[in-house]
DNA sequence: CACAGAGGGGAAGGCGCTTTCCTCCGTGCC
DNA sequence: GGCACGGAGGAAAGCGCCTTCCCCTCTGTG
């Protein structure tokens, strides 16, 4: 079979000569075409390939056909779990259509969404998939909706899961009523004092949530002063951290809402560090119920989103045809209540 | 400025027309070359490309280029923290050097290394980067060693994280001289009774894990008899049932060694909803030492490796020119004793 | 002032593939 | 037997870009 060892690179021409073929014909029996070929001559295109190893250019393919299946993901960070859970789902939807997906990361670093975007778009990329929260910076944010726009006109599809601030196909979370929710919830419980680590004060995601969750807990006549929110890192060391402060202040307060699950985790280490015992001595409740996070104890009071999910869903959004008017798909959080928030005595 | 809306596709050509300069002086204007060009042709070819929001088509500059700028990585799920820290340490490092990464996920189906590896090739990928462990199965180390080769051969560079069992730049883990460590601090600890969540009897690094357990516990005299290792899932959910499995069989156990952090998070699950208490009533340790699993209680005695950074190193090593010998570069564990293996009363 | 040489613009070839368009052959029908 | 028509192979025209090669112009030197 492979007696030749193949050269630094074979192609198309060479299988097509090996083969005793025109390059037409070569190319129509290996990439299957509207046009027939002859059985005998099928066969032996396919023998030559193989036995030189023969494997089409990708980019020249893409060129000769104008177009790619190359589908972006925007994320901040792959080695968040909140993330590499919904790229775990797009990747998976992804190849259920043969596409490649390229996935970059802004680590936190949003203006880089943009030049993200534009490297897509010179990548001539099917799609690209922006998930992430949004920031309350209009300048960005016009900026990165007019690399959109660009993508689109040069015939991508982009789709964003966060909020709806770009006219584009988005996933809209419901972080603020998934909050509201949560709160309610936890006022039924029996919490009245509480204290919100909010996370970074431009992040959307972050601000929806901390409203959500002021909003619900008013609903029961419950108010939480402006001193009850701490304001820091999206992230674990950010939890951390703000339940530092929280403590320190020395307000009082019977449950701490942590606006993600990476933050709760970090709280609860902090109340840990601090002697504080969990749940009897400090509720804690978080946000996404992140799976690798389900077995912490005290298990976790969250509010689920279907993550994995989202990146399929995403995925079909930017496959579907384009519509005049963007399409929002709005995900509801669901509330799951565990033992971190047990039911006040 | 962008008075002109783009059309589905600006090309140089278009950039150069309108700048009044041939398509080569556009060219270079654009991307730099060993040419100088005259500063105001420079100026109007950058005002063009702007207001015409000209973007390169990546494709053709690789084509022409010969030589693209992605970088692939192969791993086994990105949803897994162990394989999200690797790739974030890989994509980090690649965007220092101006490269693309694709990820591509097998999801613990092995063989699809082998299709992942050629799809790469097609993609004339510079280089690959497969993480995860090697299998007991010499025909399918085989087709991948084969694969890898005609990568090679066709320009790209390729390295692995796992075994040294293919002919390629590897970081080889080892997780065997770890885990003997971790069993021999164990012991120090006083354990004697041990059972080995193992994971996939076929996947090279549940083994060598285990088996090193089983030599370092021998050092100090204690034999880790055959049914005390349960095989299973490599994941979560496969902790959690060996773990059950052992309960079941009713071993006299002290500590169980799980072969991977996120089974030891599921072997605690376990325990918890049977009832036994950690860490007095059952000692647990894992390997990885996983950043999200930093937080659990008891915390998790663990092999510390430094999963960042080996993405790091495997695309420094793809970077410099390949040698005639694969280069093999050995990470060592390092045992991180804490609150869920305590010293024996 | 003449000429060599450097600097820089432009035409054109080529990267590997897909896809039209042309051509040839074979078949069926009048 | 002649002609129209369909089926299939092959030549060739791009796809968008980089880069070599050619040539012109401008500068510096003897």
């Amino acid at each position: 079979m492979n007696e030749r060892v193949a050269t630094a690179s074979v192609t198309l021409l060479d299988v097509a000569r090996a083969a005793g073929v025109s390059l037409a014909t070569a190319s129509r029996a290996l990439n299957g075409s509207t046009r027939r070929v002859r059985p005998d001559l099928r066969d032996r295109v396919l023998e030559a390939a193989d036995a030189l190893q023969y494997s089409a250019n990708a980019q020249a393919q893409a060129m000769a056909r104008g177009h790619t299946n190359l589908v972006g993901l925007v994320i901040s960070d792959v080695g968040d779990p909140y993330f590499s859970s919904i790229a775990a789902g797009a990747i998976r939807a992804a190849e259920d259509h043969q596409l490649v997906v390229t996935m970059a990361c802004t680590f936190g670093r949003e203006e880089r969404e943009i030049d993200y975007v534009a490297a897509l778009r010179s990548q001539r990329a099917r799609a690209v998939i922006v998930v992430g929260s949004r920031v309350h910076d209009r300048g960005l944010t016009d900026r990165l909706g007019a690399e959109v726009r660009s993508f689109e006109q040069s015939g991508g599809r982009v789709a964003f899961i966060s909020q709806r601030k770009i006219a584009a196909d988005t996933i809209v979370l419901e972080n603020r009523a998934g909050a509201r929710a949560l709160a309610e919830a936890l006022c039924c419980r029996g919490y009245r004092r509480f204290a919100i680590l909010a996370g970074r004060a431009d992040l959307l995601t972050a601000r929806d949530r901390s409203a959500g969750f002021r909003e619900g807990a008013a609903r029961h006549g419950v108010q939480i002063a402006q001193d009850d929110v701490v304001h820091g890192g999206f992230n674990r060391d950010g939890g951390y951290d703000a339940m530092i402060e929280v403590l320190d202040r020395g307000r009082d307060v019977d449950c701490v809402f942590a606006v993600n699950d990476v933050m709760a985790l970090g709280a609860m280490a902090a109340l840990r560090d601090r002697g504080v015992a969990l749940p009897s001595g400090m509720a804690v409740a978080g946000f996404d119920d992140i799976v690798t996070l389900r077995d912490v104890t005290p298990a976790l009071t969250t509010v689920r989103l279907p993550l994995e999910d989202l990146g399929a869903w995403a995925l079909q959004l930017v496959l579907e045809p384009s519509t005049d008017q963007p399409r929002i798909r709005r995900v509801r959080g669901e509330v799951v209540l565990r033992e971190s928030t047990p039911v006040r005595p």
